[in-house]
DNA sequence: TCAGATTTTCGACTATTGGTCGGTTTTTTA
DNA sequence: TAAAAAACCGACCAATAGTCGAAAATCTGA
């Protein structure tokens, strides 16, 4: 990795950082280059604009949720588990968590969206290929794979953005799963557990 | 109405254009205050900040909304067409649709996201109320009724943002739609010719 | 090793923007 | 009709994204 790579890399973290800490819009270019100890001319030779630096946080988020899931993908695990498996590799990850204050739901609107966006449209594939596994195994039966599979992932990016569910919405996630991948009924309801103990 | 609120509502009406043909963002209040043909100082006496406007714009666009969604529900009509027609009554009105060059998709996420949020709100004791009267009438047959209509209007709102649909998308969001809510197949079948003929 | 080219860095400067404030005009009230 | 309240004005401020010409550091090849 040449010099120039390094610190393109090293501004992009202190971006990100600061972007999750502090929302985007409340993150100034001044306050970046403050930590990151260099001149404002420095920034904009590697960076085009503001919001360039967002799509590219927003890259480097994606690549490493999307490695993630591939992960999952490749693993042998029964299928109805690996469809909760990917999923849950999408959520923003530990570290975002922990930073996030302002981030989530309210303020942050636009890194926020942004980034559920890319990862639907990173994702479709990747959870695709499982449900088709899933079809061919005979635990699913469904015909627009890739359609259903968008909508499962947008409402799960909706739902998850709130941190506490309640008891009917986890049942009523579980059987829409279910139904919407055509699997027997039962067949995702470990889920149940999954959430309430680990996120909830 | 006094003088007063005459004025706010004309620079309401203002912005609320000015938000959707350019976007919040690119939208200045100096603009704003141009087109109003007042003063910096009016315009403040009128609005605590920018982004209050916004929320007042976006409430006066969701109580048009909600109204037109309100006498749907109010209205005669088969349960599966009205719940039909709740959802398409929320979609962004005729003049956003024209008036909206940037506004869909890619720019004014914080608008289109905040009003996407509200709209889901508002929207679900509505359409759920719609689902109930189903479970009763016995075309609809589901539990968690606000957690379901929620799904949907989710599903909805990120679906109906793209203006085209393809063959794929349609059938399995009818498909969707009726197990979702515990339907016969076939329930909601009419939705095909609805799309396809008043959106697509 | 050294000159010339390339890459990287610098920081003063600009234009735009959201917002403030003290004062003026208009309208209402009594 | 005079005092009070409401509406309005525009100069001013602080913050902020982005520019630019020049300087410093690094690399190149002879």
């Amino acid at each position: 990795m040449k010099k120039g790579e390094q610190r393109k890399q090293e501004l992009l973290k202190i971006a990100y950082r600061m972007f999750i800490e502090k929302g985007y819009d409340n993150t100034s270019v001044d306050e970046i280059i403050a930590k990151a100890g260099i001149a404002k001319g420095t920034y904009y030779y590697y960076f085009p604009s503001k919001e360039d630096t967002l799509e590219a946080v927003i890259d480097m988020m994606i690549n490493e949720e999307v490695a993630k899931a591939k992960e999952v993908v490749a693993s042998p695990m029964p299928i109805p588990q690996k469809v909760a498996a990917v999923i849950y590799s999408l959520r923003p990850g530990q570290e975002e968590q922990s930073i996030a204050k302002v981030v989530e739901s309210n303020e942050n609107i636009v890194l926020h969206e942004k980034l559920n966006k890319r990862l639907v449209t990173e994702a479709i594939p990747l959870l695709s290929e499982v449900v088709r596994e899933g079809n061919l195994a005979g635990v699913f039966n469904c015909e627009q794979i890739e359609e259903r599979v968008k909508m499962i992932l947008i409402i799960c990016s909706k739902l998850f953005d709130e941190a506490d569910f309640t008891e009917n919405e986890v049942t009523a996630f579980i059987d829409v799963t279910e139904k919407i991948f055509g699997a027997q009924p039962g067949t995702m309801s470990f889920v149940r557990e999954l959430i309430m103990g680990g996120i909830g």
